[in-house]
DNA sequence: CGCGTCCTTGAGCTTGGTCAAGGTCTGTGG
DNA sequence: CCACAGACCTTGACCAAGCTCAAGGACGCG
């Protein structure tokens, strides 16, 4: 029933901006292919990626309820992007079922940002890196996205290292680390898990965080897209 | 209509735990008074605070509809607390204006754990503490707690540290730091900006991503109260 | 008064940053 | 098919923000 309501797909190359900071889009975007982010930044051109968007997430659910963008959403690869209006969005919460699943998806954002907090602030930048590909597997399987525990990884370094609020030699380094204990390999945009309970261990991975025991509103969209 | 849900308050001291991680409680908590704090931790003893909750605040939202806690809330300073049931939860979202203002609390709260993430990743520590106490004067204003650009701010050095994602010892000498700038006051819990104008400069302040322009459901509830 | 909690300060060390150069890969035009 | 450009990755040397360990001081409470 939901992706009735798409209006229409677009295409973004890598490093274009899907939404502005500050503007009042009319519609609500979801991902079907490729990675998004969301990014916040300074004056002085500092950047820092908050969130990931994968396929099958809804991306700016926010602006139709608060008004406007605290922040931008950009295209992290080539990505695919649907849309429905911000008025299909009125329709939908009018809806009790959805009202519910809307509110869902938004509580698991939140936790997942929380967890995010814990690994800038707690864990050293290995670790850090460690954790965002664990989290990278599991929401990646969820939509069916993992093979043989490898999957896509279309970001340069430098948005890795915009990511974890670290510098691109930095987290060049790190990667090379990674790779060295044997517990990933990188190479062409497609990441491979050696050891999952291994890359787990290292970094004190607990999926709990991310809500996948249930079915999620948004699996259901991407499933019956 | 929402307080006379109240079942009833309870007072907490300092450093206690007002949610358990991983229970499954059946009341969703309101702060009537003091700081409390979402805390994660890691095996090691490493804990970072990823949320505060001021009066007027409601913490615990998401058990009612995501199941459990991945996090736990605890007092940061003594606190009175108020409880509905969940089960007034699901009357509450029963309702078509209800549920928006539900959706609208919990994406105003994702705008600001992201925005916490721009402060971890890019700012200095020195920075990053001027920007805390910007949003908690913004927050406080908001419901009447500041006086003459002073609040209270009744956590220790080692909570701030926390919050920070910085050691104690480091959260000390920043905030000599911003003493020696003449940019505040701190004693006695009760901290005074000299000028919010050169703080909100010094760190990149922008109080937008508080979404404060329009009235929002919690206030009407601590307003009620 | 004495104890516990919190705050303050110093010295040395480690993680991650900066600057700079060189290497690889891919796509494009001759 | 090769030469070249541009984007990305890699590596090294040095530097600074923030951490650790340790000791001492202030303050409030029983």
């Amino acid at each position: 029933m939901i992706e009735a309501c798409f209006e229409k797909t677009k295409q973004f190359p890598a490093g274009q901006e899907i939404v502005a900071r500050c503007t009042r889009p009319e519609a609500v975007h979801v991902i079907l292919s490729g990675y998004a982010g969301c990014l916040k930044s300074l004056p002085d051109r500092q950047r820092q990626i908050v969130a990931y968007f994968l396929p099958g997430d809804t991306c700016n659910l926010n602006v139709a309820i608060l008004g406007h963008m605290d922040h931008s959403i950009i295209a992290l690869s080539p990505c695919e992007v649907a849309y429905f209006s911000t008025s299909v969005l009125e329709e939908l919460l009018s809806r009790q079922a959805l009202a519910r699943a809307l509110l869902w998806t938004t509580l698991v954002d939140e936790g997942v940002s929380r967890e995010w907090l814990l690994n800038m602030g707690q864990r050293s930048s290995e670790r850090r890196m460690a954790h965002l590909f664990c989290e990278l597997r599991y929401r990646l399987a969820a939509v069916d996205l993992v093979e043989d525990e490898s999957f896509s990884f279309p970001l340069t370094q430098v948005q890795l290292a915009d990511t974890l609020g670290i510098t691109a030699v930095h987290a060049n380094r790190m990667l090379q680390q990674l790779r060295a204990l044997g517990l990933i390999e990188l190479k062409r945009g497609q990441l491979k898990i050696l050891d999952l309970g291994d890359l787990e261990n290292f970094c004190d991975f607990d999926s709990r965080y991310l809500h996948l025991e249930l079915r999620s509103p948004r699996q259901d969209m991407h499933h019956r897209t």
